[in-house]
DNA sequence: GATGAATGAGACTTCATTCAT
DNA sequence: TATGAATGAAGTCTCATTCAT
């Protein structure tokens, strides 16, 4: 299928330079299709890369779904987001890159508020998780989507940096360190849990 | 000075429509200079760009330490932080996005591998508060860096939500949520401490 | 007819659009066939172009020609010819249009030469009229296919205006101005012929 | 100057071709300049376009205003009225021929709008003439701006086969044939005043 | 110091046409 | 007969940059 290998060249192409850099020659040569044919598929560029960031949310929300479970632990639901957070962060970073961080720039306004609305609906997602916990009187009081929010902001920069500069550390780290931070904070608790003891 | 209405033109312009939209015709328009001026005061377009981001990393970094005294308890010295990046990101957050979600774009290598050094330094600044407080046997054993990172990364994202989707979150509200997941977690630690009492 | 359901929806289109705004596509789409269709049928717009002009013009030639007795007074052959023209430019001013005024634009010379051939014709045709009534000695003594595209021109333009800006005027006046115009011209008579009374 | 050049070379282009035909690089190409070059000095080509179609219509208008005096008879203001028109759409047929005919195909709609105000203009400064006259009682009781666009048809259809097929008309035959039509049309008057003595 | 006309590479997009099915 | 995916030439337009003044 053409379409297939458009999309599939459009995401390496968009992942290594960024909305505006990338362009749709770029896009032809590496899917070894005519320029036409392009526009054959897609109505236009902006079209195309909505199309690619829709497809991605949904794969890796249904990923995620899919491994929740509501008789897991709280503490085992948010390990499973951080994990499959990670995943996508780090093996697709150049496309997380994308969705979290080029959604603001310069494209066409009318579909710039569509890819709004897909990362909102991702946060949601993963604030409804977090809801689910606050009634069962794991969490503390706090606007879910805010929370969820700040989440997918402190994973992806995490990633950014472990990918950037982090080679002494290892990922099962990482992990460890996300979890931290979001079930209890960087600080030493006063009754004084330990590093390494959290789970 | 030309030079200094030159910068003033161009941040508004580059946080109004990110790196790329932004154009130098725009740029030299708002600044009521003839384009060829711009060129005359910096090499280009990419080099105006990184002497903005400079500038304003290096404010944010003087207004933060000149507040940030030794004899403050850990708890402030976090508080501060969160306050001026709250400043930097919800004043400032054309800019503040910009620096710290599009400098992985399509910009000129040589330009690129500046600005990234340049955000690193900001990480690394806050990275060494984080330190200090780590020696005093306050916070719990991580790398600070990347700690560092994933709060500036914790901050973007919640002020852009908060910007855009907040109008029911207060200020101060967003302000005490980042100072508790930075601190103790969004878990309800053993101990009980309630919400609301974490000063 | 797949061949009768294109040509209608081609003369629709290229009404509304002109030749050059009008695209395959939409004709197709207009037609409820597949692009191909079009060119199983016809050998390309320009011909697909040249039929319908065709067809246009031999159907209000013959609608005219089968209204123009000889028996009829000169008078009464031009009211006709007016009268026919006027539904052809009111009732199908798209259609008219690109018949009379788009044809020196930019289609394939080959074709254009032929469609200039037609709408020569359909001059001639009218000339031919006009031919008839200077040998019975009640018209003045011009170059009939000059005055023949003379009144083509005249009625078009006389129409257009209507059309657009005529909102004051009836049909039956701009009949009459027509007749008026062409028979006895706009000054007053020197024996005084009121208007109005023409006939 | 460069805008002189490019709007020579515009007028050159549109009037061989056509707006569509028209392709922005054989412009810049015949005014000798870059292709941005046309985009320094004009928006676009639509806009461009309505610039030339200005011009041509403001430089016509004074022409004939210039010689139209008011102790002129109205026999000698429509003659003059029609040798200028003459002088337009033979000396510059091409031109004359996008204004009067190529105005309403597929041109950005607002231009388009704005060159339809100017023809317009053009009509009812004519029209504003025959009203002179109409005051005067030398004319029949028309609609002056249906007239004058009648009139302007007919120039533009008349030259238009004068140019293609008249071969064997020459231009004081043509005319007179126009003069004549338009003041007292194409029957025989009453009173039997004869061809070709009608001054 | 400052200007602004001029440049040209390169971007996005359109669309008549072809062809294997 | 009919289809529709694919093509690629050609078009309009943008914009960072240069340079003579």
């Amino acid at each position: 299928m053409n379409k297939t290998k458009i999309m599939s060249a459009a995401i390496d192409v968009f992942s290594e330079n960024g909305y505006h850099r990338a362009s749709m020659d770029d896009i032809a040569l590496r899917a070894k299709v005519a320029k036409g044919t392009l526009y054959y598929h897609f109505p236009g560029k902006a079209q195309l890369f909505k199309t690619i960031v829709m497809d991605g949310l949904q794969v890796i929300t249904d990923r995620i779904r899919n491994e929740l479970r509501t008789d897991l632990s709280l503490e085992e639901q948010i390990r499973r987001i951080i994990r499959h957070n990670l995943d996508l962060f780090l093996d697709s970073s150049g496309f997380a890159h994308i969705v979290f961080n080029e959604l603001s720039n310069g494209i066409d306004q009318e579909v710039l508020e569509e890819l709004n609305e897909l990362k909102l609906g991702y946060i949601r997602f993963i604030a409804e998780v977090l809801e689910g916990s606050r009634e069962e009187g794991v969490m503390i009081n706090v606007n879910c989507s805010l929370a969820a929010a700040g989440i997918v902001g402190l994973l992806n920069s995490s990633c950014d940096y472990f990918l950037t500069y982090g080679s002494s550390i290892n990922r099962d780290d990482l992990e460890h360190f996300l979890y931290q931070i979001i079930t209890t904070g960087l600080f030493l608790t006063p009754g004084g849990k330990p590093d390494g003891m959290l789970n």
